[in-house]
DNA sequence: ACAAGTCATTTATCTGATATATTCAGTCGG
DNA sequence: CCGACTGAATATATCAGATAAATGACTTGT
């Protein structure tokens, strides 16, 4: 049905799933033995599809007490997976705009970060999306890639390694933006905006930088805002 | 030896930890079933272990290849287990430096939310967090856990569940910056610097919230600087 | 030299038994 | 009537051993 690379990771995907969908909310998690026999597998199997679960902070185990979904607090959302189980099936504007509240703290900061710190080889990455998203204008590359490309190369270059952990939230959050900005024409007119990051982080003006960046996503948010009270 | 609630959750720990401080950097991940015989363990402890460091981005498992670390950049920083193994082990002035580097970004945005849109009763917790503050500096409190609720709550009155994440983060930041602060005779001071973020997300001032917030956190990153500027 | 097939190694999966922890109900003593 | 103790029930935790599947290395035939 829904197979991963093998039956551990295909279960684990389904519970995930079923979890963040909130299929359980207010069922209590069946035990392993049930959940074996409903889905098919070994007992191994289960046990370890429920293992990565509590590893991701969704669910804890006890004896006797059997196995329970843990408040939403408690989970990773910061974890790939979970980030992808929360998209599949509760996407919405309001998880859109948590994404994009997250981004316009911590992009602006990486930005000023880059500008002060970042290695030669990594703002010549920030230099390359940019080129790309140029040619992307013209017509000979993807739009969408290009622009990802940019932002992750800006979180890696501010040579601290939790900023670089936001690159799945951020990619994720630029993917699922488009159905938000009217497609590629607004994207086209933030290409000088994209050069004022750049230009700053080159020269190494860190406020300059962080400017350039907060606008940008300011953007962003307003034009979720219009789209959240359209939708309201 | 270093045992944790049963044989499975001591062998993560081992291993987490193991992993971290690098001594597998150079030599190959051993085998299910070196590892469970090394440890004197079964292999169903031993393969639940490992796929709960790969749920965590620690380790991949392959047929026929083995297991084997992932490089440092895949694991999730801001699962408490990594950050508690990442402290133990190799805890300097650079990490406490990239914690603050990450609470400047994210808290005066919180500060901001929470002024824009918190709800009266997680605004009443930060209030309370400010009380246990004054109360600590009579004599009356915990200086470190007053501190650490008022700042947590400042995270969950931000109504955006991807800063309710970091309170694992800012709670360990604040407690091992203490090693750095001189003690609690700077911490006495910064409490205007704490008032004044109270009461501009009292007053729905969010650019002032995130300013005081700012400022209190910039204090902490010019004490960091100083004590790495010693010690090299 | 090259392609197909064989082999060895490691994780993946299944099965069934036993151990351990925890709750719940009941019992006994005060 | 209440509190502590006791035992049964039930879930996870752990062990052991066998088989399957995947994959990289090797071998062999042309």
């Amino acid at each position: 049905m829904s197979g991963g690379r093998n039956l551990t990771y295909g279960l684990l995907d389904q519970l995930g799933r079923a979890i963040v969908v909130g299929r359980y909310d207010a069922a209590v998690f069946p035990t392993e033995a049930a959940l074996a026999k409903q889905y098919g597998v070994s007992r191994s199997v289960t046990r370890e599809a429920v293992k990565m679960l509590t590893a991701k902070g969704i669910l804890t185990a006890r004896p006797r007490k059997g196995t329970t979904v843990q408040p939403a607090g408690q989970w990773n959302l910061f974890d790939p997976d979970v980030l992808r189980w929360l998209l599949e099936r509760k996407f919405s504007p309001e998880l859109l705009r948590h994404f994009n509240e997250l981004r316009i703290a911590i992009e602006p900061a990486a930005a000023a970060l880059a500008a002060r710190a970042g290695a030669p080889k990594t703002v010549a990455e920030i230099a390359a999306g940019y080129t790309r998203m140029v040619d992307a204008a013209a017509g000979h590359d993807e739009p969408l890639a290009a622009d990802i490309a940019f932002h992750l190369a800006v979180l890696r270059a501010s040579a601290n390694p939790f900023y670089a952990q936001f690159q799945d939230l951020v990619a994720t959050a630029l993917r699922t933006s488009i159905r938000f900005t009217s497609g590629l024409d607004g994207h086209a007119a933030s290409l000088p905006q994209h050069r004022a990051v750049l230009t700053a982080i080159q020269a190494g003006d860190a406020d300059a930088a962080r400017r350039a960046m907060a606008t940008l996503i300011d953007d962003v948010l307003e034009k979720i805002a219009v789209a959240e009270a359209v939708a309201a």
